[in-house]
DNA sequence: GTAGGGTTAG
């Protein structure tokens, strides 16, 4: 609490004082001092000075100038104005509509043409339609349907709402258009996905800015025309850190990453955003290493990192699983006051439960007092197994279900078995499945050998994305595994045919906050002589427990059983839990991240090893997490 | 007599 008022505050005789205190800067708390020794604090234009002050303190907080604002018996529209614009400015546009909202019902008073630019800026963030045409109807019924700032800003709402129809509407409506109209309308063209339209526009402008030429910027990356972009880039007359963010955007979206870091190194001077942008490009383009190596070189540069910095960073730890960096970053969320209720939350809890310590994301799911949708579907597809949150969800909390949830929920009546009812509740829900839940009901279909669901899951994934390789995988290993040899070629043809090629099988180890990369049949890594022979030293303790390679999932065409185990033996995750067994001390768990799904014999082998050197070893997979430990893995061979 | 609308990351 800023301030406690108990005096009872009334206006000053003089009318003299509260006129000067405008020529004279001051300071807040100075103010609010004599305001409130003089009983003048209720006063409009001390309250309304104090809430201007204060709002532009940078010591002082949203949430104190509210509590001041509370305080006051009857705060000016001034006050109310001020408050409203610092919600939509703070990203709190939520909290600015709700005040609006008091303000219509409590004040007594009539927005003015400050008041509704901002609630309509708001409306526009907030994607709200219903709000948005009501406030629109507002405008008429108070007349200020010819306010050059209130008609703009209902053309950069509807343009938000991409709906290009009304905004022009309301454009061609205006007697006199300044520049940030034009553009508002020119965004709204690029929102809408009319690239012509929005060039066409462009021309006709007779002045433009760094915005106007920004706007075309992102506007052409974003179709995908990033050449173009560049060439509307180069053509600027004048540059901003937005401009070349775009830029460097455009390039990430199109995977160029090596053109955006071309830009990145060649700006002088970058803003957080720049650095954001090339963090999560870098996640987005699957090269988590470099942007963790950018988010480590920001943090030396003195920047601070903003939520997405951190969602962004968390995400790309996520993939690397590098739990110790994941830890840190927790620690320094923590330390700087990060709330966990949005986002950040979601991505803190998904970090640990891809990096397979799922018992502290538990811990950070149950200390987030207002859990969204967002923290339970994360939960939820970590916890897999523990079935039945689903209830809770709808009745407790009043969230409805979004296909992630019947996702999980299709998972948990896999797992049991229940292959008939998870067909039927994905036939039945009320949103069109994804690719994933077919996907678990293919891959349930092969553990329980149901053949005819299964062809029937893995036909549906490849009218949904017929390039998707996981699903003709898992189709043949269902037929092999019901020893339908014939179809098992036949689904090879399908993939030679479609021109899907098979990633090779990748694994990543952390050792001394370094990762190492193995792939298959890998003798690249400088420790390789001491782990092939390991490797050797495992054969032998694996034979002498009366271990039999199981060669059933041998995808490549390879004639002979011996060369199948061969290629069995240099799967990269064995060379990585080799190289695991030889540097990591005893006790320690191995961790692995693996780009494929853990093949059949990998995973009956590691279920062995981890019982010969007593090791816990935790493998993650590209759909789910194996917590080897004392001979057993935590899916319960299913996976 | 302090206050309003447009571009880039998530």
């Amino acid at each position: 609490m800023l301030l406690q008022v108990t005096a009872s505050s009334l206006p000053s005789k003089s009318n003299l004082y509260p006129f000067q205190i405008y020529k004279n800067p001051i300071e807040p708390a100075q103010l609010l001092a004599l305001s409130l020794k003089t009983a003048t604090f209720n006063h409009p234009l001390i309250s309304s000075r104090l809430i201007s002050l204060y709002t532009h303190s940078k010591s002082t907080s949203l949430d104190h100038v509210r509590s001041l604002f509370d305080q006051f018996q009857q705060p000016t529209l001034f006050s109310w104005n001020t408050l409203i614009k610092s919600y939509v400015q703070n990203q709190r546009s939520q909290e600015s509509l709700f005040m609006f909202l008091d303000f219509m019902t409590l004040s007594g008073l009539m927005p003015d043409v400050f008041t509704l630019p901002c609630v309509i800026k708001a409306c526009g963030r907030l994607m709200a339609l219903k709000e948005g045409g009501q406030i629109h109807g507002l405008v008429f019924k108070l007349g200020f349907g010819s306010d050059l700032f209130v008609q703009g800003s209902l053309v950069g709402m509807y343009s938000k709402f991409k709906d290009i129809g009304s905004a022009r509407k309301v454009f061609d409506q205006m007697t006199e258009r300044d520049l940030v109209t034009w553009n508002s309308l020119l965004d709204g063209y690029v929102k809408d996905g009319e690239i012509e339209l929005a060039m066409e526009l462009f021309d006709e402008m007779t002045e433009r800015d760094v915005v106007s030429w920004t706007v075309m910027v992102d506007g052409l990356s974003k179709c995908g025309r990033v050449d173009d972009a560049r060439k509307v880039f180069d053509e600027m007359p004048r540059r901003n850190f937005a401009s070349w963010n775009a830029m460097i955007n455009g390039y990430m979206r199109a995977g160029d990453f090596i053109s955006a870091r071309g830009l990145f190194d060649v700006m002088e001077d970058k803003d957080i955003i720049t650095w954001n942008s090339m963090i999560a490009g870098y996640e987005h383009n699957g090269r988590c290493s470099e942007a963790l190596k950018l988010f480590t070189k920001l943090l030396n540069l003195g920047y601070v990192p903003t939520h997405s910095t951190l969602v962004s960073t968390l995400s790309a730890i996520s993939w690397s699983a590098l739990l110790s960096k994941g830890r840190w970053v927790h620690s320094y969320m923590v330390k700087n006051g990060h709330k966990l209720d949005g986002v950040l939350g979601t991505s803190l809890i998904e970090m640990y439960c891809k990096c397979g310590s799922i018992e502290t994301a538990l811990k950070v799911f149950e200390s987030i007092p207002n859990k969204k949708l967002g923290h339970w579907t994360t939960i939820i597809a970590g916890l897999g197994t523990h079935g039945r949150y689903f209830n809770m969800m709808i009745k407790d909390y009043k969230i409805e279900p979004t296909v992630e949830h019947y996702g999980c929920l299709v998972d948990i009546l896999c797992r049991a078995g229940h292959l008939e009812e998870a067909k039927n509740v994905i036939e039945s829900m009320p949103l069109k499945p994804n690719k994933v839940i077919w996907m678990s009901l293919l891959s349930a279909s092969r553990i329980y050998k149901k053949v005819e669901i299964g062809e029937y899951a893995a036909q549906s994934v490849t009218e949904i994305d017929p390039s998707f390789i996981e699903s003709y995988v898992l189709l043949s290993n269902m037929y092999a595994a019901t020893g339908n040899w014939d179809k098992v070629s036949r689904v090879r043809d399908a993939m030679r045919k479609t021109g899907v090629k098979k990633d090779a099988g990748c694994s990543l180890i952390e050792y001394r906050d370094e990762v190492h990369e193995f792939i298959a049949g890998d003798k690249s890594h400088p420790r390789t002589h001491e782990i092939y022979h390991k490797l050797s030293k495992i054969r032998e303790r694996l034979k002498s427990v009366g271990y039999v390679a199981d060669k059933s999932q041998v995808l490549l065409h390879i004639e002979g059983d011996d060369e199948k185990e061969t290629e069995l033996e240099s799967h990269s995750e064995r060379l990585a839990i080799a190289f695991g067994l030889i540097s990591l001390k005893p006790g320690i768990p191995i961790r692995i991240v693996k780009n494929l799904r853990v093949c059949n014999d990998c995973h009956s082998v590691t279920k062995h090893l981890s019982k010969i050197y007593d090791r816990e070893i935790i493998v993650r997979d590209n759909s789910r997490f194996h917590h080897f430990k004392h001979g057993s893995c935590s899916c319960m061979d299913y996976w």
